[in-house]
RNA sequence: GGCUCCGUAGCUCAGUUGGAUAGAGCAACUGACUUCUAAUCAGUAGGUCGCAGGUUCGAAUCCUGCCGGAGUCACCA
């Protein structure tokens, strides 16, 4: 029984019925009554009104009193253009009935169409920080909710497991490294190639330093410094070029660039090995967060794919070539600019391997739509990505879709791993435990608890509270994260919303079997009806979720529910209500309200303790 | 400068395919645990929805212009 499918089917088939009025389901409006007036859904008349040629009110008048003949109305008001509408209670006892025994209520029916879902997309240099914890949340929850909403989803990434970068760790583990491995430092892999990737680039600013005393260095300065350019601003200017002319360091890292792409052994031994440290790393990771993939993809493999691509746009007079070989792609009639997708030496860019992972996917998996969850500073490259699979008439380019959000930052500015200013993955989860303990230890209910299931709990709750907090802004808006501040636990967070199912669970755990459950029917109070209103507009939810990639709206339902069920728990009683019938009906009612807690958190990857 | 996103209470955010008196949390203050878990609830206080016009029965929501912030406009990824 879905309550608000059944009006609106019901209203439109009356309409056309009684007033040969045609409406689209979706312009119906109908909304949940404001808890000021009398009934549950309220359809909006007013858009109505000049097609049946009455006043909004008489619309409304006429609309309602055939509602209450010929649907499962029990009776309506009307104020102005808005026909407030109170169903029947047996209709709403049957949707209590099915979501209280359902520990799927909302899941969608299948709608055979295949999604793929790219996210974290890490690089193998540095271990995953607290941006990666936004995408990959923000990544898994869409993989979640797209399930719930009926599609069949492929969670993937691309692992930029190549390049300078990753040589700049492998270079400084070679020089200074000693040998050093996970194994014998006890260092997280991924943290330990991490801290060579620091020491190099801490080595690297060392050198510049050092040659920027230098006769040569002056001589560029006074030579090539901008008017009124001070040597410091001019230095900073400069790194990119010094890293690439005069530095030793950046010579040697470019010479096992190329050694690397000339499939030396010894350095693809060694960037293997490094490698599978920073894989192991992440694996660990994952398995905190919760996450894991379906299939993965390495640059390494792909980021020649896009040769043939270019060739085929060449063919179609999509690209074209310049003198020095190099093609190009003219988006300039698209409000974009001339984009290089190929390098006059042959080799491939950034954007040609995107269109040939893309390719690859689609053979891989004919998914229809392709999902990318990606940081907002890369918002054009995704245009002009989308817009060259168009020109070359991909099968899936229309499908394609950008899931932008907004980059996390500290109160000082944005997070920068070069200058070990970045926040942690594993620190954060570590911490935001620590912060859960606390107040667990503080407030005592669990610790008469087994050690093994009470770190289960304190661990739910300190990942409720660090997911719930990303989650629940929209992506597109970027976040300012304070590390000193310790993630909330109390008010609109994660263990909020834990805490109600965990009242729930507290009220079944004491219920008599014995005893039998009332279902006989009885009339909710305004608040209990409050409550079993909103759970019935879950499946909407999910759908709204879907259709925006927006997980923020699963969490922002979820905390109303929460939210409704603990004011209805503090003005009701369950097991000694005043009457049987309302014992039963507020037993379904919490049952229903845990199950839908549960589920909707599930979207969202957060976990459901019994106690805390 | 062009394009994109953001601007709602002191702070963090909901609310926008145009609907009823703009809502939460945090922080501040006041109450409520012998009663199913107080990580809770009730209350007080806090708003020119960035500014100015326009569209209409109705605008935080749509349009135009402006102001402020972020990103981007690499043969980096």
């Amino acid at each position: 029984m879905r309550v608000r499918e059944y009006l609106t089917e019901h209203l439109q088939r009356l309409l056309k019925q009684h007033f040969s009025l045609d409406i689209a389901a979706k312009d119906l409006l109908i909304n949940v009554t404001r808890p000021e007036f009398a009934g549950e859904y309220t359809l909006v008349v007013f858009p109505l009104a000049g097609r049946l040629k009455m006043a909004p009110p008489q619309a409304a008048e006429a609309i309602g009193a055939l509602a209450v003949e010929h649907l499962r109305v029990r009776e309506y008001n009307v104020v102005k253009g808005f026909l407030n509408l109170s169903l029947e209670p047996a209709l709403w006892m049957e949707f209590l009935d099915e979501v209280r025994s359902s520990d799927q209520y909302g899941q969608r029916a299948s709608k055979d169409q295949t999604v793929m879902v790219e996210f974290s997309s890490p690089n193998t240099n540095k271990p995953l920080h607290l941006g990666h914890i936004r995408n990959i949340l923000l990544g898994w929850s869409m993989y979640e909710i797209l399930s719930a909403a009926g599609y069949h989803v492929i969670r993937t990434q691309i692992i930029n497991d190549r390049g300078i970068a990753i040589c700049k760790s492998m270079l400084a583990w070679q020089k200074w490294g000693e040998g050093a491995t996970p194994e014998s430092t006890g260092v997280k892999g991924d943290h330990l190639v991490g801290e060579y990737y620091v020491l190099f680039e801490t080595q690297l600013r060392q050198e510049y330093q050092t040659w920027q005393q230098t006769t040569e260095a002056l001589h560029l300065y006074e030579n090539q410094k901008g008017p009124d350019e001070t040597p410091d601003a001019f230095f900073a200017r400069y790194k990119n070029e010094y890293f690439n002319t005069a530095s030793t360091l950046g010579r040697e890292a470019r010479e096992m660039l190329i050694r690397w792409e000339d499939n030396d052994p010894d350095t693809v031994a060694l960037w293997k090995q490094m490698n599978q440290w920073v894989y192991d790393g992440f694996d660990e990771t994952y398995a905190r967060l919760g996450v894991e993939f379906d299939s993965i993809y390495y640059e390494s493999d792909t980021y020649l794919l896009g040769k043939s691509i270019v060739e085929q746009g060449l063919h179609a007079g999509v690209f074209y070539r310049q003198d020095d070989g190099s093609v190009w792609v003219d988006l300039e009639d698209q409000g974009m600019d001339q984009k290089i997708l190929q390098r006059k030496d042959g080799t491939s860019v950034y954007i040609t391997q995107d269109i040939g992972t893309a390719v690859q996917r689609y053979e891989d998996h004919g998914a229809d739509r392709m999902i990318y969850v990606v940081a907002d500073e890369q918002n054009y490259h995704f245009e002009v990505l989308f817009a060259i699979c168009k020109l070359l008439e991909q099968p899936f380019a229309e499908g394609m879709h950008h899931l932008s959000y907004g980059m996390v930052e500290l109160p000082h500015g944005k997070m920068k791993s070069r200058e070990g200013t970045v926040v942690d993955a594993d620190d954060l989860m570590d911490d935001v435990r620590e912060e859960a303990r606390t107040i667990a230890m503080e407030k005592g209910a669990i610790n008469d608890l087994p050690e093994e299931e009470r770190e289960d709990i304190i661990t739910k709750i300190g990942m409720a509270a660090l997911k719930y907090h990303m989650i629940r802004v929209q992506p597109q808006r970027r976040m300012v994260f304070d590390p000193a501040e310790s993630v909330d636990m109390q008010g609109q967070t994660g263990p909020y919303i834990q805490n109600a199912y965990v009242r729930i669970r507290s009220i079944l755990r004491r219920l008599d079997e014995e005893k039998t459950v009332d279902t006989r029917p009885y009339q909710p109070s305004e608040h209990e009806m409050e409550l079993l209103v909103h759970l019935s507009e879950y499946p909407t939810e999910i759908e709204k979720a879907a259709d925006q990639y927006d997980p923020s709206v699963i969490a922002n339902y979820a905390y109303k529910l929460a939210k409704l069920y603990h004011k209805f728990y503090s003005e009701h009683r369950v097991l000694s209500a005043e009457s049987e019938e309302a014992r039963g009906f507020r037993l379904h009612l919490s049952e229903g309200v845990a199950n839908v807690i549960a589920h909707s958190m599930n979207l969202l990857g957060i976990q459901m303790p019994h106690k805390m």
